[in-house]
DNA sequence: TCAATAGTGTCTGTTAGACATTATGGA
DNA sequence: TCCATAATGTCTAACAGACACTATTGA
């Protein structure tokens, strides 16, 4: 049992293994999420991973390595489990990107991520779990919409994020007691029906009150 | 950008680098969380950290090294977030240990985690942090009680881990309507006041029903 | 008897969800 | 006109929190 002071000596200490960030991207598409894993020239699909650069921080190079992969936006970024895999070390990081092409070959739909092993599919249902412990505590479903969206759009992304429908009534009423998003004098009409009202974020100005403890876990 | 296959050579693809587990332990001593900071020889105190050994997993290596600094049982350890730092990679785990003795001079106050510098209290905030949302959604303050406890025990230790009092009958009627503790026919009398119900975890047959989307999120 | 703690019953304001209704545009 | 979608009002059951009260022990 080793321990370690303030500044011990440079690269002194643990044992020396490599390290690699791994990235689960999803992206909402049409009604589902999709999964970014693009073939490699033999064809056969993967996770996107790289490795940190000397000196930059994790979280820098998940977002240069999910920049580079995907060439798009990348909505959100947030660190995951760290295992140790044959490789060495894996940093997993999750992310969201704002919706794909649809005929974007490197997508898959979410739910075929068993087909690139099952390695594989277990970090996504990790990522797909860490998005929804995000999405409770923090507006990260915000970022992947333009700045002005109506709130059946916010509604869908919830929905897609959660893998769930949610009640449209209540919905609304839990966004404007959090008077978390504010209303535009623009209307958008898409195809029939009576068009909707756009709205952006609220600059939050919000008290954060406490909730009471619910003990509603999952079954183990 | 490199994609890296399934079973990738050995230990290579990332930059080398050396691997360090960070500890943060907590416990309930009294009414206020303390923090496992043993002093070494020149009494300079730090929290516990160690490395993992060739071939062994992360969660393992960090209940060895917590089992060997405390010396006593971990109700629960769970991995945190990963980092570089000058000394490499440090994975940082937060733990929980039954009550240690009051008189452990290894122990200090959580909130005097200040003065091991500032990046110990980063971790330490970190950990609480994660003791908080892990609350929420798994049964880990029971792992600090024994099999049978009062329900004034229990609400102690949420009361400590969450840094807030709550309130009693409301605390006692979620307990009942998520039918997460049954009672014993033991009473336990401490001191003055009527005696305290002896409850116990019980098993659970609990379908976890789906909550509504609530925004009360912290303000950023 | 008093103090202290355990446990419970009742009330009230809030909220999630269900349902229904109105509003407004396109086909 | 009919249909589809947006937006909103009302009702109800559940729940959190407040409060008060009873129960049971030791001092």
């Amino acid at each position: 049992m080793a321990l370690r002071g303030r500044g011990g000596g440079g690269t002194g200490g643990g044992l020396r293994t490599s390290l690699v960030v791994d990235l689960v991207l999803l992206a909402p598409a049409g009604d589902r999420l999709a999964l970014f894993a693009p073939a490699d020239a033999s064809g056969r699909r993967a996770l996107p991973s790289g490795a940190p650069r000397a000196g930059e921080a994790l979280d820098a190079a998940a977002m240069r390595l999910a920049r580079a992969a995907t060439g798009g936006t990348v909505a959100w970024l947030e660190q995951a489990r760290t295992r140790t895999t044959s490789d060495g070390v894996s940093v997993l990081f999750v992310g969201l990107i704002p919706g794909p092409a649809a005929d974007d070959e490197r997508w898959i739909p979410r739910a075929r991520a068993a087909t690139l092993g099952a390695a594989a599919r277990h970090l996504v249902d990790e990522a797909t779990d860490a998005i929804g412990n995000w999405l409770d505590r923090s507006p990260i479903a915000f970022r992947l919409l333009p700045p002005a969206f109506t709130l059946s759009d916010l509604q869908d992304v919830y929905e897609i994020l959660l893998g769930r429908t949610l009640h449209k009534a209540s919905f609304r009423r839990a966004l404007q007691s959090a008077r978390l998003v504010s209303p535009t004098k623009e209307w958008r009409s898409e195809g029939r029906g009576r068009p909707a009202q756009l709205f952006r974020l609220a600059p939050r100005a919000r008290k954060s009150w406490r909730r009471g403890v619910r003990f509603d876990w999952l079954s183990e």
